[in-house]
DNA sequence: AAAACGCTTCGGAGATTCTCGAAATGTCGA
DNA sequence: TCGACATTTCGAGAATCTCCGAAGCGTTTT
């Protein structure tokens, strides 16, 4: 019987505590995703955006892969960590941001890269929060 | 399918996000206490605990039994919640403060109420944060 | 080489959270 | 009835969080 701190367990907990990063989550399920890509569909500044995945990359949910000026952001929860995000899904799926994220990332994912990171200068939809 | 907001979820997960709280939560598996006993186990100031047992309850994961100028709180995980609680609990019963206030709470629950508020006036043991 | 690009880091403004002690509320016992 | 008591509410100071734009860093394109 093991005895572990409590602190990554409660930073966990307060990283999955936020909107934008829960939609994240859901947008990485299918399948990894570039910073701009993100930034796209949530509507947020890009370096918010960054910091949000930079956060739940340290809370061991995401690994980040570079390929020459992007970096794709991969969901991939550490080891003792999957059986939380897997009873997390459910409630995530039946939200009305994430059905809409979904649904707006699929168009994203169809349309390549430079024409995305492009597009979003001026855009600024911004679902409120 | 339903369509839910995602506010609901977030509040849930953020008030999960707090030591003091994920420490109540687990104390209390093992039965109702009051805010006195909770209050000696963890060594924080009354209004604190009653703030952070208001938020619980809010959460939907706790109710309130008064009984004369005491009040229990129960674990309750309102419907819904349960799966997420049940998948939380081993990783909460790994953890050392857990252990530790769990051990404590043995010798509060065999105490009268009466004595376990007078005794702790003077006390301030506080495991830190 | 220079400009454009995607991303991250930094600085700061505004909002929220956390904790406590003081004061308020309601209950019990002398 | 009056005082003691358990709990809650309130007010305030400190700390943390969230967001953005500006600036910085590598990479790619021109």
């Amino acid at each position: 019987m093991s005895t572990q701190p409590i602190e990554p367990l409660v930073d966990l907990l307060k990283t999955l505590g936020h909107p934008a990063r829960l939609r994240i989550l859901a947008l990485l399920r299918d399948g990894e995703m570039c910073v701009c890509q993100i930034n796209s569909v949530l509507g947020l500044a890009p370096s918010t955006v960054s910091e949000h995945l930079t956060e739940l990359r340290r809370a061991g949910l995401l690994s980040e892969r570079k390929d020459g000026r992007w970096v794709h952001y991969e969901l991939k929860p550490k080891a003792g960590l999957q059986d939380l995000m897997e009873v997390l899904w459910p409630h995530l799926d039946e939200t009305q941001p994430v059905k809409k994220d979904l649904k707006a990332a699929r168009a994203v994912r169809k349309t390549p890269l430079e024409m995305i990171c492009a597009m979003d200068k001026p855009r600024r939809t911004a679902q409120k929060h």
